[in-house]
DNA sequence: AGCACGCCGACT
DNA sequence: GTCGGCGTGCTC
């Protein structure tokens, strides 16, 4: 008998010749699974996608090792969803199965084999080790659950919650719409338990950055050890038991996860709630699998019957569309928790600051103004840069030679505290140069004292390390935390600058997209940002949907609880349309004059993109190929087709990269246009010369 | 993704 | 003369 074999390896299967299980009685092995040898002498843990008795053709086939489980493990209705995230996506099977399984099963690894092994489900708590952030630990509480749990909803909640339950009747998928402390939370909790109660189970997913002890451990006062957490922090061994735990007779109810748990086996999903629903990080950039959570999440629930809610304050365009369409239900929840006030957003012109040449670094002087006055009453600030894709680089001072990374089409990024210099692509980093490769000043001028890189080379771009350091002479008085990549790469660096920063130990934080992320901090008055026009500069048809959506979150942290908000928005374009529907809020405006031109481009939600990427090392064999493969597309998909062009980083780890757009009708069947997509691909790959040429896709690209 | 195979520099 | 650098290509 033969099996196909799904390996964690960019293919769907590989075939492999299996004794016939006559013991104890002839069993479907479908979902098992399965020791197999890879090459000269490797072995993998698979998942046998089949059985059949047909010998392939023109390969010499491996006996497997071992079949592994009585039972599978990996069920229908996920072998259906893998076979649609794989279609959709335009990705190998072997990919999604990385995705989808905890902790690769890795080969010749003792430890994963052990944990692999079958065994009998293990008393919850026993393998759990204390101490981490959030285990899965019920933490003793009983699961008591009365009449709804938590706080009661307020009217305006209880009236949303009817319009989801109503609107849930006839519409597989509803979005609330609600603004920030409006309360979602609460009615989430509120309608989790409706399903529990119905003996469903339920799916929560969250970004990732927003999946923080405290939304966890409220979950965990009322759902008790009925929830289950799954994120991607966690070890292996932790994550195969909540997988296990899920495929067993007895799974938890309701999961807490982040993208990644929708792959987790479940047995009467009733509800899936996907929160912050427009948050880009739902979609999986690197590596393939490249697929969106929240439409996936959509799938899924479909597959099961089941239904969707999408939380946010800020709807995706792809989102509101459908839901504008009556494709999807719409609750909105206008009303704040406590009547709190919205705060106030004041727009401040820095072009004309700049012409008078009253900025001081990256401050406008009314932003000196409104911190001063709040550190004066020794409120908390939060500072905004949004330093993505301008990051500080340094400049010859005599010939403006900029030091770029040898591997990718970037500049490299300064890290003052290490002396370093860093590619944010690749990693790698060297040490600032002495003096200048290129035009190498003469001795003399090292001589002039300092150190020597400094008198040799200026720092350009305004990153967070920059505005922290003329805060410390603006505001020398002040206590200051940083949280962007550099400060807070782990999830514990994370949190414990979050803590500090609510206990106030310091007064003020700056920070990149993170510090936009649903944070409560009570004695937050201001909130500024240093420079909104590099968010509405980039090209890019989303960046004014995006600079909405980052600009209301950020706004959204000044003045929660007691404290009164106040933003200062600095920006060189006062007068915008953009900003002015920023400043007012208005998310209706923005949405239909964005439509509009998206509408008229050909772009989403009216179209569906696919980006097809090729890499190569050798830039002009790739624009070779590159042209071929897009006027082949050309002949097939006509003015569908866009390129090749170079992507803004045309070079990483040193291959060359090329990208063609594919401009899709939402009604183009998704079938015919990836067995074309293939098709061609083939006949490219064909070529000899082509062999080397990694093609890949990006379905409904970020 | 790994990992072996292959073709060019510094060493006993 | 080798040991080993990582660039390239295959995995039933």
């Amino acid at each position: 008998m033969y099996a196909d074999v799904i390996l964690p390896i960019p293919f769907d299967s590989l075939t492999y010749l299996v004794p016939n299980p006559t013991q104890p009685a002839p069993r479907d092995l479908r979902g098992c699974r399965i020791i197999v040898p890879l090459g000269k002498n490797k072995i993998y843990t698979g998942i046998i996608l089949r059985t059949h008795e047909n010998a392939p053709q023109g390969v010499e086939v491996k006996p497997a090792i071992e079949v592994l489980d009585q039972q599978p493990v990996v069920n229908e209705q996920q072998f259906a969803f893998w076979q649609w995230i794989a279609h959709y996506y335009l990705c190998p099977l072997g990919d999604v199965m990385k995705a989808a399984l905890p902790g690769a099963m890795k080969p010749k690894d003792e430890a994963a084999l052990k944990l692999a092994s079958p065994r009998p489900l293990l008393r919850r708590g026993s393998t759990m080790r204390g101490g981490g952030l959030m285990t899965n630990n019920p933490n003793g509480h009983s699961p008591s659950f009365g009449g709804g749990g938590g706080r009661p909803l307020s009217p305006f909640q209880q009236k949303a919650l009817d319009e989801i339950e109503t609107s849930f009747l006839h519409k597989d998928v509803t979005l609330l719409h609600g603004v920030t402390s409006s309360g979602k939370t609460e009615l989430y909790i509120h309608l989790i338990a409706k399903f529990l109660e119905e003996g469903k189970q339920v799916l929560y997913l969250l970004p990732e950055i927003a999946l923080t002890t405290q939304i966890t451990e409220r979950l965990r006062r009322i759902f008790g050890d009925r929830m289950g957490v799954y994120h991607s922090k966690f070890s292996d061994a932790q994550r195969l038991e909540v997988y296990r735990r899920q495929a067993s007779a007895q799974p938890y109810q309701l999961i807490l996860g982040v993208r990644s748990s929708i792959f987790l086996p479940f047995q009467r999903l009733g509800l899936v709630i996907v929160d912050e629903e427009h948050e880009q990080s739902y979609k999986q950039q690197e590596p393939a699998p490249r697929y969106h959570a929240r439409n996936a999440a959509i799938m899924l629930a479909h597959m099961w019957g089941a239904k969707t809610l999408l939380g946010t304050a800020t709807p995706s365009f792809e989102v509101y569309h459908l839901a504008r369409k009556k494709r999807y239900g719409y609750v909105q929840l206008t009303q704040r928790y406590r009547d709190m006030q919205l705060p106030t957003i004041e727009v401040v012109d820095t072009k004309e600051a700049k012409r008078k040449r009253l900025m001081k670094g990256a401050f406008s002087p009314r932003l000196i103004e409104v911190m001063q006055a709040a550190l004066m009453r020794h409120e908390q600030i939060i500072l905004f840069q949004n330093r993505r894709g301008f990051s500080s680089f340094i400049e010859c001072k005599t010939c403006g030679w900029v030091p770029r990374c040898p591997h990718c089409d970037v500049t490299l990024t300064l890290h003052k505290k290490t002396a370093s210099l860093t590619c944010h692509y690749c990693g790698y980093t060297t040490r600032i140069p002495q003096r200048c490769p290129a035009c190498s000043p003469p001795p003399s001028q090292l001589a002039l004292g300092g150190s020597p890189a400094q008198s040799a080379f200026v720092s350009v771009g305004i990153g967070t390390e920059r505005i922290e350091e003329q805060l410390s002479t603006l505001f020398p008085q002040a206590t200051t935390l940083r949280m962007d990549l550099d400060t807070a790469t782990t999830r514990a660096q994370y949190e414990h600058i979050i803590s500090d920063f609510s206990q106030h130990k310091a007064d003020i934080l700056i920070g990149t997209q993170m510090v936009t992320k649903g944070l409560d901090f009570d004695r937050v008055s201001v909130v500024g940002v240093l420079d909104a026009d590099t968010m509405l500069n980039l090209p890019d048809f989303r960046s004014y949907e995006r600079a909405f959506q980052t600009l209301s979150q950020v706004a959204g942290r000044a003045g929660r609880n007691n404290t009164f908000g106040h933003v200062i928005l600095q920006t060189r374009s006062a007068d915008s349309d953009i900003i002015r529907q920023i400043t007012q809020g208005d998310y209706w405006q923005m949405f239909y004059e964005q439509m509009t031109e998206r509408q008229l481009f050909h772009y989403p939600p009216f179209y569906r993109l696919i980006y097809v990427y090729l890499r190569h090392r050798d830039d002009q064999l790739l624009e070779h190929l590159a042209t071929d493969m897009a006027t082949k597309l050309r002949t097939a998909f006509g003015e569908r087709v866009l390129g090749p062009d170079r992507p803004p980083v045309s070079r990483i780890h040193s291959l060359y990269i090329r990208k063609i757009m594919l401009k899709m009708e939402l009604t183009a069947s998704i079938d015919k246009v990836r067995q074309t997509l293939t098709a061609i691909q083939q006949q490219i790959q064909s070529m000899p010369i082509a062999k080397s040429v990694n093609i890949y896709y990006d379905v409904d690209p970020l």
